[in-house]
Formats: C-alpha cells, sequence, structure tokens
DNA sequence: TAAACTTGCGTAAGTGCTTACGTAAATTTT
DNA sequence: AAAATTTACGTAAGCACTTACGCAAGTTTA
C-alpha cells in the first residue's frame, strides 16, 4: 500500500489490523477443511472449554481476554448447534455454567488437529522470517503498558509548542499586558494587595531600575507569559510576578521562563534566588520544585497570600 | 493475556488486533486535544484529501486501500458537518469530486500538527524498541503473499497425515481390499477389461508370484492405498495397480506408495521403472512426474484406457 | 435488618470496516 | 444502433467485537 509509506509509521496502527485480518480471514475456510463446522469466533471460547470441564461466562471471558457479553453471544450460537449445555449454578443462582457436549467433545477432537497444523504452520513462518515479530508485538504492548500512546503524543505536542516560545526581554510596550498577565491569576484565586499595584504600574521603577529583570514569553506573536527577577541584595533575588496565560498552557512555558531566570540571576552574580507562594498553587509548587527550589523558613512576607517560602542555591 | 501463551503462537491474530486496538483507541481523544472535532475513521480520507485538491470516491477508495463503499460513508459524514464539497463531473456523470471546504482546510492545518506529533511519538517508541515492529509487519506482508496462511496449514495438514500413514506388504487377507480400491476408481473413470480382472483377482499369482511386489497404505487402522511393482524382465519392472481411496485423499500416500515401489524395485536389481496411465487422470500424471517419471513412446499396451506411457531410470 | 453496593448475565445498540446488490452512466461488442 | 459489459457510486446488511444498560441475585455497610 503506497499509503502507508506516504503516512509513515503514523499507520502502524491500521498496517496490524491489515495484517491480522490478512491472517483471520483464511480461518474460515479452515474449519472446513477440518470438517468441524464451527464459526471462527467460538475459537477461544471452544479451546478454553476444552481445558476446564465447565466454566461460567464471565470467567471464561476473563481468560480469553474478551467482554462477558461477548462470550454470552457466542455460547448462546453454540447451545443452538447443540455444541455446549448450560446449567445453572446450584448455590449462586447468577452462574451459568457451561460445558462441552458429546458433539462438542468430538469437534473439539477434530479442533485439536487444526490447532497442531495451525501452530506448525505459524512456527514455521516465524522460522522463516528474520525479524522476530511475536517479540516486536510484546516489546509494544509493554511500551504502550509503560505509557500510552496518548500521553507520548501529548509529550511530543508539549516539545513542539515549547520550541515556538520566545524568551524575550521586558520592554516598554509589555507594560501593560505584564500587569495584565498578573491581575488575570491573582484576581482568580486572591484579591488584588496594594502591594501588587505598586510592581505591576510600575515594573520600570520597581523592578528594573531596582537592579531586576523582566522576561516576557511570546507564543505565535502574541506575549503569553512572564516571569521577574527581584534584586534583594548583591547576592540575593526573588522570582515573582510569574503569570502564563491560561489560554497558552501545558506547553511548558514556565519551566521556560524559570529557567530564564536562573540563568539571569547567576549572569547578575546572586548567590540565592528566593520566592514566595502559596500551597493552593499546586502546578506552580511543583514547577518550582522541579526547577530546583526546596522549601524554607523565613521571615514573614508582605504578601497576605505568601504561605510558602522557597529558596535555591545556585 | 495468559491465553495467548497457552494457544501459543497460534493467536498472532487476535495479538496484532489487540495491539492494533490499543493504538488506535487513543485517536478518538487526540483528536480532541488538538482541537479538532472529526472522526477517527475519516483520517485517511481527511489525509487524502490535502494532498489532492480534488479526488473522486473510488480514487480515494484505492489511495487510502479501502472499499469505495467505506469512503462513501465517510465522505457523507463529513460533508453533513461541512467539511468537504461533492461536485458531480461534467464529462462523467458518474463521477463524485470530494474537495476540501475552507473549514476542512483549516481542520487539516491543525491535523498537520497532530501528523507531526504522533508520528514523533510513534518514532520514538521505535527507536526506544529493540524488535523492529515494523520490518517484522513488512516480512509477515511478504511471506504471506508468497503462501497464505491457509495453504500453510494445508501442507502441515498433509505432512501431518502423511507420517500417520503406514506402507506395509501385502497379505492373503488384502485381497479383497486390493481389488476393491482398484475397482473404484477404474469404474469411476473407465470400464473394467479382461486384464483388469486377470491381476486384480489373482494378484498373488500374476504380481508376487511372478517376482513382484504389492504395497498396502493403512491410515487409522485401515487400508486406504495399494501399488505394485511386476516383473517385465529382469532390469525392467512396471508401476501399476495404483489406487487411493478418494475419502483418504490429499495426505499424500500416492506419494508415499511410489516411494516405496521405487526403493523396493531397486532392491530387486531394477534399472528402469515403467508404467501406463491415461492423460486424463491429471493428479496421478503429476504425481508420477514428481516421482521422476517422464512420458516416453513406447510399443502398445494391452489396456484400453493406456494413452500415456512413462519411465523411471533408476 | 434494611439500604447500598457488587457481581453475573443477557440484550440492545454502536463501531469501522467489509461484502453484496442495485442503479445509472459510459464503453465495448455484435 | 442495439445489446452486453464495465465503471462509479450509494445503500443495506453483515461481522466480530465493544460499550451501555437493566435485572436479578448475592454481599457489605450502616
Amino acid at each position: 500500500m503506497d499509503f502507508y509509506n506516504k503516512v509513515g509509521k503514523m499507520a502502524i496502527g491500521s498496517r496490524l489490523r491489515g495484517l491480522s485480518d490478512l491472517i483471520t480471514t483464511d480461518a474460515a475456510q479452515l474449519y472446513r477443511i477440518y470438517g468441524v463446522d464451527i464459526q471462527p469466533r467460538w475459537w477461544p471460547v471452544f479451546y478454553s472449554l476444552t481445558q476446564t470441564t465447565e466454566n461460567s461466562i464471565t470467567a471464561i471471558g476473563i481468560e480469553i481476554g474478551q467482554t462477558h457479553a461477548s462470550v454470552s453471544q457466542v455460547i448462546r450460537e453454540m447451545a443452538k448447534q447443540g455444541f455446549v449445555t448450560e446449567r445453572k449454578n446450584k448455590h449462586d443462582k447468577r452462574k451459568n455454567f457451561v460445558s462441552l457436549t458429546d458433539k462438542g467433545k468430538a469437534a473439539a477432537m477434530k479442533l485439536n488437529d487444526q490447532h497442531k497444523d495451525v501452530s506448525a504452520a505459524i512456527n514455521r513462518a516465524f522460522s522463516e522470517s528474520q525479524y522476530d515479530l511475536w517479540k516486536a508485538i510484546e516489546e509494544w504492548e509493554y511500551l504502550l503498558e509503560q505509557k500510552s500512546l496518548l500521553r507520548r503524543v501529548q509529550e511530543e505536542k508539549k516539545k513542539r509548542e515549547g520550541s515556538m516560545v520566545q524568551i524575550v526581554d521586558y520592554r516598554p510596550e509589555h507594560k501593560c499586558v505584564f500587569k495584565q498577565l498578573n491581575e488575570e491569576w491573582i484576581r482568580q484565586y486572591f484579591k488584588m494587595e496594594e502591594s501588587d499595584y505598586k510592581a505591576l504600574d510600575h515594573p520600570d521603577e520597581y523592578i528594573i531600575a531596582n537592579g531586576g529583570h523582566i522576561f516576557m514569553a511570546v507564543y505565535e506573536g502574541e506575549v503569553v507569559g512572564t516571569c521577574a527577577i527581584i534584586k534583594m541584595n548583591d547576592k540575593k533575588f526573588e522570582l515573582a510576578k510569574m503569570a502564563v496565560s491560561p489560554r497558552a498552557q501545558g506547553k511548558s512555558i514556565g519551566t521556560l521562563l524559570g529557567q530564564a531566570c536562573i540563568k539571569k540571576a547567576k549572569e547578575l552574580g546572586a548567590g540565592t534566588l528566593y520566592l514566595e507562594s502559596n500551597t493552593l498553587l499546586k502546578p506552580a509548587i511543583n514547577l518550582y520544585l522541579k526547577l530546583g527550589f526546596q522549601k524554607i523558613t523565613g521571615p514573614p512576607s508582605p504578601y497576605e497570600r505568601s504561605n510558602i517560602q522557597m529558596e535555591l542555591k545556585l
């Protein structure tokens, strides 16, 4: 199929199903060859019943990895053809115990031959092949169990979108959006305090002129995040005013801003980066931890909403 | 799934489908993440349409490896949601040309990102894996194209059943079945001749006492085939009276009998094995060819039904 | 001991494809 | 030019499962 090559390995799902179909379409004819008048879909149930004298619907389903509904349907068809009999359990009247009839057992004998031959044919095909399909499937099952495809794709999305984010220095024209981004999240969780207005209305004076720095995150031409470091003394800066627009979350923008701030603080000769936050903001705290910050107990903060203090030694 | 291990590699079909499901079930959620309101099953059609400005139903089907019926259904759904428009072809009014609307194109842009991320995720998974699933699938597709699973199983069946066939020397109690087996096939195609009765009614005198040999094939305790070598002179034997019961055909019994006769003829010091047959009996002629016999032109035969003569140099 | 939950099962409906079939248009054969 | 065949498409129904739901029977909790 040329399409597969165009689309690339993304088509792995379709391709797997295609191969599965290629293998299973022959099945119906196979049963005819062995003179057993059964439906291919009965096979797993049939096989399971040959292993245990009798079994309940749900138990069979679990064993063969299908739903009880599917087994129930198959059993009904098999019973109609006289391959199995059903028997209600005495102790637990909900349970429906199923076992092979004589006709079923006779068919099972023939199926046993078929099982032998199919196994032999498949094993021979395996021995003819260079790449081990069986092990490859096992490995993929394991890989996807460890981390689902969905999560893998989400990670790739984050990475791609993160690479499209630019971290730029604060410029006067950012004044308005700088305040807006911060006000947005503060109002969502808390209320604006006096000290907020001071820094947000006059970033140039309170932050930059004071020896600090502000970064802005730009995504698709739009400013979607910000973060600042404020000079406390020659050796200590505060990480503050971190804000990311809710529309742009999930793109690792906080991480990128944090990393830029840490780098800048080092350049400015800081030995410690300090911050105040609130334990209510779990994603933020997680981000700080990921950046290397650790909880400390310091002097009280001027901000009402602050209930946790953290520090990073540079 | 424990069942897989019990059943062995015969479950390869189910297992492939299982893995395919594991990969494709995530798909539905994926589209939501990318903010595109499309059905996963639309994807191949969608992708195909982004490659060509417009295309007909059947052509799309061929490209994506599905039936036109499937494409027709998908297009109907997509049109209802306004992703595509249909346009009857002027020159050929049967054709229905489909193209993306603006809404469709916008969705295609988003899908493009999704395609990138999914491809990246899958490629990363491939690079994490040790066994190459992709190549393994390719190889199996090739193997099954060369020889279908059905044929492979049939071969195994033949081999297994062949190994259950015993070739034994003629004993007096075989007299009746020896005649019966031969009469059965002769009557089916021709009519019994005078010379038939001589050899079939008195095998001891005409064949064995004369320095020849008769083999019987036994399957599941029942005599199901026979074949004889008749001495023509010290260096030349005739292969004759080969008969296999129709109920036991397809088990390579003819081959086994033939091989036994060839071996015996060698032991008896023959240099040539000769036979007469009829070109009507194609499977028989094929068997003789497979055993190494070649067509010759010799003196006329006493049997009316003989129209071909063959010989094997030992 | 009643109420709430869990378990086992059957039935219905959905899924994403397929095959089967019918119809109209185009093409080839007679 | 009529008849037969092929092509393009739509619709219906089937396949082998699934999920959703409801009922009855058991078990646990309050």
